[in-house]
DNA sequence: AGCACGCCGACT
DNA sequence: GTCGGCGTGCTC
C-alpha cells in the first residue's frame, strides 16, 4: 500500500499543503501525475509530490508536514488523469520555489504542467462536480505516401487529378490538407488511389508551430536568416554549420566553463562581455561539451530577444534536437513542444523563463543570457527569479550555470567578488576586432540655455544627415517612461489623471485622446481645463508619435535625406500584431539608409551590420523614478543601446541627449567605466541597505478601499516586526514602515507595501512565510509577498 | 474555495 | 416545532 503526498489544485492558502491519499494497489501512479481526488465534499484534481510506502509503523502515515494520519482512514486516489509532469526533482524545486519566494505550493507545482492539458474539476449546472476534459491535446494531420504499387499503377489519361497527386506524392510525402489546397477536393482521388495500393494514407502526429521537417521557429513570420537544417543526429553536431575561430577570451571563458562543470555542484561561471564579442559562440560550445557527454543544456533568453535569429543559431548548430518555449506561443504549441522534450529528442531547450520547468532530463548546464534583464523575475506569483532557480536546479544535479551579460547585474557582480562558488570571465573585445563606439553625451540643458527648443540637438541632427546621406542607418531610442505626452493646465496646473490609477494619463495626436497607460482607460481630451476652465491647455513631453511626425519633418529638410528615408517606428503601438516586430526588423534590415525609431524593445538584441548611429533622445527620464535600482538602469540601458552601433566593418557613434549629464550614471556609460559607476553606486547602497548588501522582500497589499488596506498594511507591518523579534531576534532585520506604493492606485485598487530587510544570508523568506501561513486572511485586501523584488513600485 | 456544522429569527 | 440566515472551521 503507497501512501501519496496530493497537492489540490485549488488557489487557496487554506488549502496550500500536501494531503495524504492511500493509493488503491492496481493503480499506477508516480509522482508528477495529475489525479483526481475528494477533498470534504468537492472532488478536485491534485498533484502528486511525494509517494512512500506505508509506514512501518502498523497504521500510520505522515504527511509532508510529518502530521502522523492513520493509513486506514484515509481516502483513496480516485484515478489517475494525466501525466507524470515532473519527478521528484521537480517536486523538490516546487517546495523550493514555494519557501523561497512565499508563494502558493499549487501555483509552483503548476508551473511544471503545460496549460490546458490537465483536466479540470468544474461545477455543472446542476450543482454536481464534474470532470472537464482538456483543451489542448494532441493533434494529427492525415499524410499521403507512396503505396506498394505506387510505380506501377498508371491512371487513365483524363484521370488529371490523380496523375496530379501522383506527381506530388512523387516529389515526397504530402499532407492532405495540402493536396486539396492546391487541387481542390482529393477524397474520392485519394479512395481510389488508396484501393489501387498507390498511395497510402496515414496520420501522424503533427507538431504545432514547427514547418514540416525543417526547424523554423513558429509564431512569427519565417526570419531572414532562417535555420534551414534538419539534421537531428547528436553525432552530427560536431560538423555542423560555420565554427568561427574562437578569441582568446572565448577560450578563457569555455575553460572556466568546463571547470565548473568539472566541479559538478552548481558553480556560476559569469561571462562578462561587451556586446559583439560572442558570447552566444561560447555558449554554443559549452552546450556541445554538455552534449557530448550525453547531457542536456537550458538556454534562457528575455523574452523580447526569444527570435527567429536568436533560435536560429541554436538550431544550426543542434537542428532538431532544439525545442523552444516562450510564453508568445500558443498552448498547442507549448503542449507539442514539452511532449517533444518529454520524448527524450529534445537536447537542448531554448526559452524563456519558464523554459527551466519542461521536462528535460539530465540537464547539465543551464545558461542564462542577457542575466542582467528584469524578465528573469516573474511578475506574479510564484514571484521566482529565473536565475536563482537556475542555480539551484544545478547544484542539486551536479551541473553549472552560465551567466551571460554585457551590463551584469550588482548582485552577480558582487556574488562573483564574494562567492567562491562564483567565477567571471571578460570578454573586453568584439569578436570581429572593432572597437566600442565611441559615446557623445549631450548636454540638453545647455542646448535648451543656447535658445534650442528642438527635442534633437545641433549635434544629434548633424550626426544623422551624416550618417543617412551615406547611406547608413540610425537607431534613435526613446526613453518612453516618464517622457510620454501628457495635458497640463498653465493657469492651476491640473494634469488629467486616470479615474483608476493614480498616474498622468498619456495624450495620444490619433483621435485627440487621452489613454491610461496602465488600464487602457480612454476619454477625449477636453477642450478647456476640467477644473478652472482655462483654454490654456498644454501638451507636454513627447510621445513616439510626436516624435516620430518631428523626425520625418527634420530628414524631409535634410540635404542628401530626404522623403526616401524610411523612419520605422517600433513602440507597444506598431507591435501589437502577431508578427509586426518581426515585419519592422525586416523593412529595417532591408532599406538602404533608414531610422529605426522605438521604445525600451529596440535597447537590445538587434543585430544590423550597417548601423553606424544609436541616439538616445532622453537618456535621464527613468534616472528619476523613485527606485533603488534606477541609476544601474540607466546605466544598462545605454551601454546596450550602444552595442547596437559599428557592429561590422563601418565604425559606429553613440549620442546621448540628456538633462543631467553630469550624472554618474551617464557619464559612466559613456566611457563604458562600470568601475566609475560601482564606485558611486555601491557606498549609496551600502549607506542606504539596500541589495546586493542586504537581502530584500516588500510585502504588496492591495483591496478597493484605502482606509482598509492602510489598515491592513499596518497590521500585517506590525505582525512580521514581532514575529522577527520572536523568532529571530536580529536588530539587523528591519521592517519598514507600510507606506502607500509609488504607484498608489492601479486599475481601481489602492495599494501599499512593507519593505522587509534582513543580512545577506539570513534566511528571509521563513519568517514571511510562517506569517502568510497563519495570518487571518482578511476578506477585501490582498496581500502578496515578493522576495528579491525587482523594484519598489 | 466549498461545504458542514451550528446557533438564533420567521414560517407551516 | 421546522426552515433557513450566513458566521467559524475543517478538508488527507
Amino acid at each position: 500500500m503507497f501512501v501519496a503526498s496530493v497537492i489540490v489544485d485549488i488557489p487557496t492558502q487554506a488549502l496550500d499543503a500536501p494531503y495524504s491519499y492511500a493509493v488503491p494497489d492496481d493503480m499506477a501512479v508516480s509522482v508528477g501525475c495529475a489525479v483526481l481526488v475528494t477533498l470534504g465534499g468537492r472532488k478536485a484534481v491534485g498533484y502528486v509530490a511525494g509517494l512512500e510506502e506505508a509506514s512501518a509503523a502498523p497504521g500510520e502515515g505522515t504527511d509532508l508536514w510529518g502530521t502522523p494520519l492513520a493509513v486506514s482512514e484515509l481516502r483513496q486516489v480516485e484515478a489517475v488523469l494525466a501525466g507524470p509532469f515532473f519527478d521528484e526533482e521537480g517536486a523538490a524545486c516546487a517546495r523550493y520555489i514555494a519557501e523561497r519566494y512565499v508563494a502558493p505550493l499549487s501555483s509552483c507545482v503548476r508551473l511544471f504542467t503545460p496549460p490546458g492539458a490537465v483536466p479540470r474539476v468544474v461545477r455543472g449546472r446542476d450543482g454536481r462536480w464534474r470532470l472537464e476534459e482538456p483543451k489542448i491535446g494532441e493533434v494529427d494531420d492525415r499524410w499521403v505516401t507512396r503505396g506498394p504499387s505506387f510505380g506501377e499503377f498508371a491512371p487513365r489519361k483524363n484521370a488529371v487529378k490523380q496523375q496530379q497527386v501522383l506527381a506530388a506524392v512523387g516529389a515526397g510525402d504530402v499532407r492532405v490538407a495540402e493536396l486539396a489546397r492546391e487541387f481542390g477536393s482529393v477524397s474520392s482521388t485519394l479512395k481510389t488511389l488508396g484501393e489501387r495500393g498507390a498511395v497510402v494514407v496515414e496520420r501522424r502526429r503533427r507538431m504545432r508551430g514547427v514547418e514540416i521537417g525543417g526547424a523554423a521557429f513558429s509564431g512569427e513570420a519565417s526570419g531572414a536568416d532562417d535555420a534551414s537544417v534538419s539534421t537531428p543526429s547528436v553525432a552530427a553536431l560536431s560538423r555542423a554549420a560555420v565554427r568561427p575561430q574562437l578569441t582568446e577570451g572565448q577560450v578563457a571563458a569555455l575553460a572556466a566553463i568546463e571547470e565548473a562543470r568539472a566541479a559538478a555542484c552548481g558553480r556560476v561561471v559569469l561571462v562578462d562581455g561587451v556586446t559583439g564579442s560572442g558570447k552566444t559562440e561560447v555558449y554554443l560550445r559549452a552546450i556541445e561539451a554538455v552534449l557530448a557527454e550525453g547531457r542536456c543544456a537550458i538556454v534562457l533568453v528575455p523574452e523580447i530577444s526569444l527570435t527567429p535569429q536568436t533560435v536560429g543559431r541554436f538550431r544550426s548548430r543542434f537542428g532538431d534536437a532544439v525545442a523552444v518555449m516562450h510564453s508568445r506561443m500558443s498552448d498547442g504549441e507549448r503542449f507539442d513542444q514539452w511532449d517533444f522534450i518529454k520524448s527524450g529528442a529534445a537536447r537542448v531547450v531554448v526559452g524563456a523563463r519558464s523554459a527551466l520547468f519542461t521536462p528535460l532530463a539530465n540537464v547539465g548546464l543551464i545558461v542564462v543570457d542577457e542575466e542582467h534583464e528584469g524578465s528573469y523575475k516573474q511578475d506574479s506569483a510564484p514571484r521566482y527569479q529565473a536565475r536563482d532557480v537556475a542555480r539551484w536546479m544545478m547544484a542539486r544535479s551536479g551541473g553549472a550555470v552560465v551567466l551571460g551579460s554585457a551590463t551584469p547585474s550588482i548582485e552577480a557582480l558582487y556574488a562573483v567578488a564574494k562567492d567562491p562558488a562564483w567565477t567571471s570571465v571578460a570578454l573586453p573585445e568584439r569578436a570581429n576586432g572593432r572597437p566600442l563606439p565611441p559615446v557623445e553625451v549631450v548636454d540638453m540643458a545647455a542646448e535648451f540655455a543656447s535658445g534650442a527648443r528642438s527635442m534633437f540637438s545641433g549635434r544629434l541632427t548633424r550626426a544623422l544627415a551624416a550618417e543617412l546621406s551615406a547611406g547608413h542607418k540610425a537607431v534613435l531610442l526613446l526613453n518612453q517612461r516618464g517622457f510620454a505626452k501628457f495635458l497640463l493646465c498653465r493657469d492651476c496646473g491640473f494634469v488629467p489623471e486616470c479615474p483608476h490609477c493614480a498616474t498622468s494619463l498619456t495624450y495620444h495626436e490619433e483621435g485627440c485622446k487621452l489613454v491610461c497607460h496602465h488600464c487602457g482607460y480612454t476619454v477625449a481630451a477636453p477642450p478647456v481645463c476640467p477644473e478652472c476652465g482655462s483654454p490654456y491647455l498644454k501638451k507636454f513631453g513627447a510621445g513616439t508619435q510626436r516624435v516620430e511626425s518631428d523626425l520625418r519633418a527634420l530628414l524631409d529638410g535634410m540635404p542628401g535625406v530626404g522623403p526616401e528615408v524610411p523612419v520605422i517606428r517600433m513602440d507597444a503601438d506598431t507591435t501589437t500584431a502577431k508578427g509586426a516586430h518581426q515585419e519592422l526588423l525586416e523593412r529595417f534590415g532591408a532599406a538602404q539608409a533608414a531610422v529605426l525609431l522605438g521604445t525600451q524593445m529596440i535597447a537590445k538584441g538587434l543585430d544590423f551590420d550597417d548601423v553606424t548611429l544609436v541616439g538616445v533622445i532622453n537618456a535621464d527620464t527613468q534616472l528619476h523614478l523613485p527606485d533603488y535600482r534606477a541609476s544601474e538602469r540607466t546605466f544598462q540601458l545605454i551601454e546596450q543601446v550602444a552595442g547596437r552601433a559599428g557592429r561590422a566593418e563601418l565604425p559606429g557613434r553613440v549620442m546621448v541627449q540628456t538633462y543631467e549629464a553630469d550624472s554618474v550614471a551617464i557619464q559612466a556609460a559613456a566611457r563604458y567605466d562600470r568601475g566609475m559607476f560601482l564606485r558611486a553606486e555601491l557606498p549609496k547602497r551600502k549607506l542606504l541597505a539596500y541589495p546586493p548588501y542586504v537581502a530584500m522582500a516588500n510585502i504588496l497589499v492591495w483591496g478597493a478601499d484605502e482606509h482598509e488596506v492602510a489598515t491592513e498594511a499596518e497590521l500585517l507591518r506590525a505582525q512580521l516586526a514581532d514575529l522577527i523579534r520572536d523568532t529571530v531576534g536580529d536588530p539587523r532585520w528591519t521592517v519598514l514602515p507600510a507606506v502607500p506604493c509609488t504607484l498608489s492606485k492601479l486599475r481601481n485598487t489602492y495599494r501599499y507595501h512593507v519593505v522587509v530587510k534582513a543580512p545577506l544570508g539570513a534566511d528571509i523568506s521563513a519568517p514571511l512565510a510562517h506569517l502568510f501561513r497563519t495570518r487571518q486572511t482578511h476578506p477585501h485586501v490582498n496581500a502578496a509577498v515578493d522576495v528579491d523584488p525587482m523594484d519598489l513600485l
